[in-house]
DNA sequence: ATTTGTGCAAATCGTTTGCATCTGA
DNA sequence: TCAGATGCAAACGATTTGCACAAAT
């Protein structure tokens, strides 16, 4: 049923080296996870794969134009990648910088949208739901 | 009917200084616009008011927390801010990285949001439909 | 053999900060 | 007067890049 990480970066046009293989494990085994460079780097080294973070950031941005990841910009400073390609939204904890997907299963979706301006097409509709403790606790 | 910008500034507890007051008229005009920081202080020192880039940030901040701008997220790298404080969306338009109000007027909105986890209360859902050239054009 | 990827360190970009100097109330 | 604001340059964090070396086809 599933492709080897060996065969999807093959048929997503890139090599499989031992640094991509290795990164595609920890990331496209099918669980969703939101990951920056940093912290994925930092798991590769404990998971005794040497890699660079310069590589790190080149397989990311790799896997994203490939399709198999799909960035989300939420505040002005780091990026997170996220291993869930499919249609879904997030929230995103303010006081924590911590970003959760709002599943698919939920029926979250845009309605009413303007036409499409003037010769552009949407290549994807971001919804964030920012989020902070309630309340009291700030 | 509309409060002088020194005054403005009073209400919000922000001393109306120089510089505050000069980039104050440029983005409380009741124009909506989307500035970064760099390019507000790029057109300030065109309009010939001498501030630093670094008083144009602390003043963009403190306008940001006064309520009289809105930050926007969409790429990882700059800040924008949004001098619409209302609630509208946003289109962002990819390889210009260009930012374009969808108006108040238009019947956007988000449908169907899951349950608020846990002690969370929602600060703001942000909606970015993002645009490139439609089709042939790349 | 040839092409493509990798590691490292240096470079870059946007943004923030420390601190001496100014300025508005 | 003097708390608060500003300017400058240096510091910073995240990301990118240049180039010599290594690995995949």
């Amino acid at each position: 049923m599933w492709e080897s990480v060996e065969n999807r970066l093959r048929i997503a046009g890139l090599r499989p080296t031992r640094q991509r293989v290795a990164l595609g494990r920890l990331l496209l085994d099918g669980r969703d996870r939101h990951v920056t460079a940093e912290a994925l780097h930092v798991e590769a080294v404990a998971a005794s794969i040497p890699v660079s973070l310069a590589t790190v950031y080149n397989t990311l941005h790799q896997f994203t134009e490939a399709g198999l990841l799909r960035e989300v910009a939420v505040n002005g400073s780091k990026s997170y990648f996220d291993t869930n390609v499919s249609n879904h939204h997030h929230y995103y904890i303010e006081n924590e910088n911590r970003l959760i997907d709002i599943g698919e299963t939920s029926s979250i979706r845009v309605e009413g949208l303007p036409e499409t301006p003037h010769g552009m097409e949407i290549t994807h509709v971001d919804v964030v739901v920012r989020l902070r403790p309630a309340a009291g606790r700030r």
